[in-house]
DNA sequence: GCCGTTTTCGGCCCGACTGTTTTCAGTCG
């Protein structure tokens, strides 16, 4: 169930934005930024909290604490009321577009009137923009792209918000159905959705699509049936927030400013304007129905080729015989997919990418789990940029019942996170005095690396010998020419101390392309020097993406599910990439930390 | 607006890059 953090985290954040559009003091809007994270990142609900012991989350002092405190009573607080009374919310998501901050969104709009991504584009085509003061071809050229790169996910939402807003809602349909669940591209865990679909069963539908179109978050009636109702939530960008109750999402590259407010108003986060579908059947079809509105197309079209040949019609009110029509099955998926010969297959395989064949040839892949997890090798502290101690990291990682966790916070050459290697020496010690108290859960000191334009990484060989895990990953000069990205990435995998290269690509969804790679070399450089690749779950990068997972996997990469949290409820993260892997066909014995313990050290120090 | 075994006031993460400039503003990481 989504907790009020999440909500009024993105309230703190928008209100941030505002602030720096209308020129407010950038200290205080950075004070905002941080509230933001704070609250998000924070381990208890804010709804339990009374205004002192909110006032006891980083970053919250007197004055954010009231507006929290009123957030979490009313919705709102009054003074980003006020602000959104001077700037339309359609302003903010034209800073979605990479190179369109809070100083130009405004210009566009006091000076053009422009306050939506439609109208910018507009003005760039018939050449309104040049105008401007600070408006060059250059500028120009860069709005167009980023405006192509936002559309490249257009009208779709990262998969943990829209996880997030399925659950909350299946939560309060659930007790007026005998059964209830979200199905379509959401169940198959694809890294975004275009829209929600809900699946229930009742005899009667009339009290759960009564209940639909009377959630809070329905904000338009698009359809109301019997059996389809459809509704769509309010375009505002703090409707949602990614990261299904697991915290605000961190900054894209643990970057202190800008990233909180793009999580609010960003990208493909936010779910305005978000199609949501209410599907009620009778229990006795459940089974062929999830089927049906699972998809995806390509696999049902697979299916029911097989039932055709079989002399069998599949279809969402169940499996039957083509000549008599005669039901055969329809209560669960088991049965539709037993009758026709088939293993059940997990919906995260059902894109037509072969696990049709392998079903009927009974070789579906066990898939790694959530519960396969035996540890996380990629999280962050506030030593660096996480909000949440050492402490609290590892008393949330103990909670979680992991076998082991490593803590990865930034190297030096990240420069604004001020780390050195006293403070990394200082964290390693304070580490070694936990080990008594977590008897069952390893501690490792390791560290997060970055890889130089050159494939070097930060510190000399000795320091990063003593270190019980390395993680390495990309987080400067995303534009370099693909031959020089894919040395850069090898040589970081040939590096002896490098045991995990972290969110390989660097992509962030519908705001930053993948760096440009030869992936098959990358991977091979991989599989050769037994360097693991990482799934990193942050909701938006899934990075690798699924497909990408399932090509390194057949050259024999190991890989690492990692929730690179910053702060405690982000450790839920590993949920995302755990989908991320289903999709990528992995087992637990192709991820690192699914493994036990002592093979995991083998791993870690064996001679490479 | 927040925060403090380097400050209860005076700092705040800050350097690089790029495009539009002619000395800098905006944005990003």
């Amino acid at each position: 169930m989504a907790r009020a953090n999440e909500r009024v985290a993105g309230l703190l954040a928008e209100y941030a934005e505002l602030l720096a559009m209308t020129g407010g003091d950038r200290f205080k809007i950075r004070s905002y930024e941080k509230a933001a994270r704070g609250v998000g990142g924070y381990a208890t609900d804010l709804a339990t909290l009374d205004e002192a012991a909110i006032r006891k989350i980083p970053n919250v002092g007197a004055s954010i604490a009231g507006k929290v405190h009123q957030a979490v009573q009313t919705g709102t607080f009054s003074q980003l009321e006020e602000l959104r009374r001077q700037i339309p919310a359609g302003v903010l998501t034209l800073m979605r577009i990479p190179n369109l901050g809070p100083a130009k969104a405004l210009a566009v709009y006091r000076e053009l009137g422009i306050a939506d991504i439609d109208a910018l584009l507009a003005a760039v085509e018939n050449g309104d923009l040049r105008q401007l003061k600070g408006f060059g071809p250059r500028t120009e050229e860069v709005i167009r792209t980023g405006i192509e790169l936002v559309r490249g996910g257009a009208g779709r939402v990262l998969m943990a918000t829209a996880l997030d807003l399925a659950e909350s809602i299946v939560d309060r349909l659930a007790p007026l159905a005998d059964r209830c669940t979200y199905a379509g591209s959401l169940r198959r865990g694809k890294e975004t959705v275009g829209d929600i679909d809900i699946l229930a069963a009742a005899a009667d539908s009339g009290p759960l699509m009564a209940a639909f179109v009377a959630l809070p978050e329905a904000d338009t009636v698009l359809v109301r049936g019997e059996t389809k109702t459809s509704i769509r939530t309010a375009l505002h960008p703090a409707a949602a927030l990614p990261a299904a109750g697991a915290g605000t999402q961190t900054d894209p590259d643990h970057t202190g400013t800008g990233g909180a407010s793009t999580a609010a108003a960003g990208g493909a986060s936010a779910a305005g304007g978000l199609q949501i579908d209410l599907r009620v059947v009778p229990q006795e079809v459940w089974g062929a129905a999830l089927q049906y509105f699972t998809g995806s197309r390509e696999h049902n079209v697979r299916v029911r080729e097989l039932a055709v040949h079989a002399g069998l019609k599949l279809s969402e009110y169940g499996l039957f015989h083509a000549e008599t029509d005669e039901l055969i099955v329809a209560g669960t998926e088991q049965e539709v997919y037993e009758r026709l010969g088939l293993q059940w297959i997990p919906p995260t395989l059902r894109e037509d990418l072969g696990e049709v064949a392998a079903a009927r040839a009974g070789e579906l892949p066990e898939l790694v789990t959530v519960d396969a997890l035996r540890g996380d090798l990629h999280t962050h502290t506030n030593l660096t940029d996480g909000v949440a101690s050492l402490d609290e990291m590892l008393a949330a990682a103990a909670e979680r019942g992991y076998d082991y966790c490593a803590v990865t916070d930034h190297a030096p050459e990240l420069f604004m996170q001020r780390m050195t290697l006293e403070k990394a020496l200082a964290q390693r010690e304070q580490l070694a005095e936990r080990r008594a108290r977590y008897p069952d859960m390893r501690l490792l000191h390791g560290t997060e690396l970055n890889i130089a334009p050159d494939g070097s990484v930060d510190w000399p060989e000795e320091v990063l010998a003593e270190f019980d895990l390395c993680v390495a990953s990309v987080h400067s000069h995303f534009t370099l020419p693909a031959a020089e990205q894919t040395r850069r990435l090898i040589r970081a995998c040939e590096n002896p101390y490098v045991q995990i290269i972290g969110h390989p690509t660097g992509r962030l969804i519908g705001r930053r392309e993948p760096i440009d790679l030869d992936l098959p070399a990358v991977f091979e450089a991989a599989a050769a020097t037994g360097t693991a690749l990482e799934i990193n779950g942050g909701p938006d990068r899934l990075d690798l993406r699924d497909e990408h997972i399932r090509w390194a996997a057949e050259r024999g990469v190991t890989f690492a599910i990692s929730s690179d949290a910053h702060a405690v409820p982000q450790l839920d993260f590993v949920r995302y990439a755990t989908l991320t892997a289903q999709r990528g066909w992995l087992t637990p014995d192709q991820v690192l930390n699914c493994w036990p313990y002592e093979r995991v050290l083998e791993f870690l120090t064996r001679p490479r």
